[in-house]
RNA sequence: GGAGGAGUGGCCGAGUGGCUUAAGGCGGCGGUCUUGAAAACCGUUGUACGAAAGUACCGUGGGUUCAAAUCCUACCUCCUCCGCCA
């Protein structure tokens, strides 16, 4: 959520900002609606303060008989305050209903551009191997394998699923343990294991709602959604609170799966693990003093690819154009990982930073020091892996002519010693 | 699932209709005293909107009343006991 005085006074400005997103979002009927509820917030406020003076008159007069006409002056005031307390609750959510559907602003290094195509690739890791044959898709190498089974799958539950088995069971579980004692020990994230599933408030305090809901699983029942990345449960963990400024930077590191719909984007990736219904993830989130923020995102990208580099699997990382981040970021690198199997990056880490949007919209400040105004913290986060893709690029990276797949040696101790996956 | 109890400031805790401007305590901050500290004493101590006056906030939403932390109502959360259960 932006501020609403920035919006106020600087309207024409959050207009043009938020035109290079692509999608052009109107503020007058904003500018209107606040207006309006100003007006009428003054007024109400006149007239409780005239009711609240009256009363204590009245409280104070022991013959209540002396006070009758102020009695019956005051129960029409309430009247009148009753229904202009109606009347302001209706600006005041329609003005919110606005406000929440507003994106964030780009931020000022954000790259300008329509759509993906504008994105700018920054730097490249590592060198994709050379095949002396012609390199197969993971959901081959899988299949064939027996470490993965999408037909069983769908007979479980149905498309974009996937049932792991034997040794591909192990390097998902290999992958998660991996990835999170890196970011513990090495980079010194605390490990969370929240609930994978939130409620409405947590789920609006990241973005998500009002605008995505179509995107989300919800259950039947209470109202609850099944989370699409762990940035939801863990950025909310400090929702309504206000932190120290000793305590921060706060880094989290969570394994969670992830649940989504993938709405408007049926027939495509239908083939393998790149787009399930449900993967497993590892995300890091910071929350951060502001001034800081652009440092911590470098670090947190860092932290993201460091993880590639231990597995030895070639990426580039993209700068994110204004028209290509997201609804609540600011800025964004991708991370994408080299897929020999169609010859392709493919996105496996989308690092942000979301500056204030996030927490204003949760509330989620801090103090300074002792006694000072609490301020909004900024928030980031990024995935540290996507491990379903982390898996997959290992499959399709690693694979041999006679269709076994080497272990990443970074990966062994994890696979109890195991160098290699063979067949039956 | 059944029965009962409880939600008040950073924390503990009083408050069952009107000087509540939420008592008192703890903690925090400032001061007095002290070589320094402790103790003692004095003062201060939330959030949002607003230039200010002021308004709102005692789990959440409705309601009653001139007036609600207090009464009514629905919901949420937590606790205790019973039953079931990974």
């Amino acid at each position: 959520m932006l501020d609403i005085k920035f919006i106020r006074d600087n309207l024409e400005q959050v207009e043009q900002r938020l035109a290079t997103r692509g999608t052009e979002i109107r503020l007058d009927e904003f500018r209107q609606l606040d207006t309006q509820r100003r007006e009428l917030l003054g007024e109400v406020e006149g007239l409780k303060a005239e009711k609240n003076r009256v009363s204590a008159v009245i409280g104070q007069t022991k013959d209540k008989s002396q006070v009758q006409g102020e009695i019956a002056r005051m129960k029409e005031v309430s009247a009148q305050i009753k229904q202009m307390d109606d009347q302001l609750r209706d600006l005041t959510e329609a003005l919110s209903a606005i406000l929440m559907t507003v994106p964030n602003l780009p931020h000022e290094a954000t790259p300008v551009g329509a759509s993906e195509d504008d994105n700018v690739e920054i730097r490249r890791w590592g060198t994709p191997r050379e095949f002396s044959f012609e390199a197969k898709a993971h959901w081959d190498i899988g299949e064939q394998l027996d470490i993965l089974d999408f037909e069983r799958a769908g007979k479980l539950t149905g498309a974009r699923f996937a049932l792991y088995k034997g040794a591909g069971a192990r390097l998902e579980r290999a992958l998660i343990n991996f990835m999170l004692d890196l970011h513990t020990e090495q980079h010194k994230y605390v490990e969370m294991l929240p609930p994978f599933m939130v409620n409405r408030d947590s789920m609006t305090g990241t973005g998500q709602l009002p605008k995505f809901e179509e995107d989300l699983f919800h259950v039947e029942g209470p109202d609850y959604f099944l989370i699409p990345t762990a940035e939801v449960p863990v950025t909310n963990i400090h929702r309504d609170e206000i932190l120290g400024a000793e305590q921060l930077p706060l880094c989290y590191t969570a394994y969670t799966p992830c649940f989504r719909k993938e709405a408007g984007s049926h027939g495509r990736d239908t083939r393998g693990l790149i787009r399930q219904h449900q993967f497993n993830k590892v995300e890091l989130v910071k929350f951060v003093e502001p001034e800081t923020s652009d440092a911590e995102l470098d670090s947190l990208l860092a932290n993201a690819e460091k993880v590639l580099q231990l597995l030895e699997l070639p990426y580039r990382v993209v700068d994110l154009c204004t028209g290509d981040i997201g609804f609540s970021a600011a800025r964004t690198f991708d991370i994408e990982v080299w897929l020999p199997g169609q010859s392709v990056y493919r996105e496996i880490s989308s690092c942000s930073n979301f500056r204030d949007f996030q927490a204003r919209r949760a509330a989620i400040r801090y103090r300074r020091e002792e006694g000072a105004k609490p301020e909004f913290v900024h928030t980031l986060n990024g995935s540290g892996l996507a491990v379903g893709r982390t898996l997959l690029a290992i499959l399709e990276n690693y694979q041999q002519e006679d269709g076994s797949v080497i272990v990443p040696e970074a990966l062994r101790p994890y696979m109890g010693g195991l160098e290699r996956i063979t067949g039956k």
